[in-house]
DNA sequence: TACTATTCCTATCGATTCGGTATGAATTAT
DNA sequence: ATAATTCATACCGAATCGATAGGAATAGTA
């Protein structure tokens, strides 16, 4: 599994959505900002969270983008994989470990079946209505740093 | 995380010398033969493995390797790890995320956080003697395909 | 000693990916 | 008209990946 920073800014793009869920419209020179992407590269991202149906837009002054869905039916994931691809990790994984003639490389791929696995435990359940409300809560009691 | 062909070689290398631990040395182009992979590049691999510490080498004529230790001293992370690098699955963990100021980087942080732990905590505990044993077993006990 | 089989060392290479930049067209509110 | 925005597309430098190439060093053997 690789997570790139497109993923990476796709997952920090959503969970700006979805603080903004309900509210106002949300440019992408907005949206950069506060996450801390370049524009031009964030707009490429918008551009296939669009593709992949996470998000709205609405072109024109006072355009900009909303979620297309609620926050709490999408998890990392389907972000995740959508952008930066499956999460197995294992390379070959769908080329030399198909037929499991080779014992040697049957053992192997049953680890690798249980990390991926493991990975999808994990990120096929947090949700970003949960992490909004994280994000909200931790907002309100700040860590008080030396 | 990334697994590499290197990676996979790397692991398929110290599993064929698991399963000859104990009896002779065994030269890098048997190595390539059993595993499938380029003899030439596999002998970058086999470097790699004995700069840490995982095999050791003869030179001339008869020469080839052995295990440095006990295959049940050797896990999948600590190959994996020294080949391909951490097992993190986020390239800029160490870099925008260090400093948990904005608290939408806290919440992510901590997804992938827990997925490295849930990775890490499969692989370190899959060691080549076990591995080796599961190889011996299912060649004893063939699947028997169509 | 000459030969041979092996490990070891280092350079190179083509393809792909990554992260980003650049340019500008299309759209829409005012 | 103007300005602000999304949208589309092309390009680019750096790094990585998966090798390939050529040969030096070492050691057993006839």
């Amino acid at each position: 599994m690789k997570v790139t920073y497109k993923g990476d800014y796709a997952l920090k793009t959503i969970l700006d959505l979805s603080l903004h869920y309900d509210s106002d419209i949300v440019t992408s020179n907005d949206i950069a900002k506060r996450i801390d992407a370049p524009i031009k590269f964030l707009e490429q991202v918008l551009s296939e969270l669009k593709k992949g149906g996470f998000v709205l837009s609405k072109r024109g002054k006072v355009g900009g983008y909303i979620l297309a869905k609620n926050p709490a039916k999408i998890t990392v994931g389907q972000v995740i994989r959508f952008i930066d691809g499956p999460v197995e990790p294992i390379a070959c994984i769908n080329k030399g470990y198909t037929n499991c003639s080779d014992a040697s490389k049957c053992v192997l791929k049953k680890v690798w079946e249980q990390v991926g696995m493991a990975v999808s435990a994990i990120i096929d359940k947090v949700n970003f209505e949960d992490l909004a409300n994280e994000v909200r809560k931790s907002k309100q009691e700040p860590v008080y740093s030396i």
